[in-house]
DNA sequence: GCCAACGTTGGC
DNA sequence: GCCAACGTTGGC
């Protein structure tokens, strides 16, 4: 089991948009970073547990929990005309892009950008590098547990 | 709106 | 395969 925290822009898809759809669930369409893909495509097995992210927003930060809840599938709107995720390259019998779902199983309070950087046990955190524009990032289990008990308090 | 950082593209 | 130019990201 592995930890990851994914970012996406609220006005694109927030965190209550996801959780008006069914099961609290979203295909997380529109990455098209290789990098980002393959951590989806290779490594993300449901179960995973995912740090969800606003970012280029008023209040960038981490606003939910969230799961993997399917294996990586084509992204549909790699085939879609209309889409601006639309890839010519792409065809269904050769998809380019794949994704997962992920279900969203609470909504925290913010933890905006600022109070992540303040502290020490984060400071390694991807999302926190200068210049980090990578849309998904692996989050250490001590990061995760950091997060959830210390920020959070939830009890395990 | 600014701009640093970095990924991608494409000519060679 | 190099690398300059360009486009995008995303915090501020």
């Amino acid at each position: 089991m592995r930890y990851w925290l994914m970012k996406t822009e609220p006005s694109a898809c927030s965190i209550d948009d996801v959780l008006a759809m069914p099961n609290q669930t979203v295909p997380w369409w529109g990455v098209r970073n290789y990098q980002a893909r393959n951590f989806m495509r290779d490594q993300m097995k449901v179960g995973d547990g995912v740090l969800f992210y606003h970012s280029s927003c008023a209040e960038p930060g981490v606003v939910g929990l969230a799961e993997v809840a399917k294996l990586a599938y084509p992204d549909e709107t790699q085939f879609d005309r209309n889409s601006p995720y639309f890839d010519a390259k792409a065809s269904r019998e050769n998809p380019r892009w794949l994704h997962v779902d992920v279900r969203v199983t609470t909504k925290t309070r913010l933890i905006g950008i600022g109070e992540l950087r303040v502290h020490p046990e984060l400071a390694r955190m991807r999302v926190l590098q200068i210049g980090n524009r990578l849309s998904i990032t692996p989050v250490d289990p001590t990061e995760w547990q950091f997060v959830i008990k210390r920020l959070l308090g939830v009890k395990t």
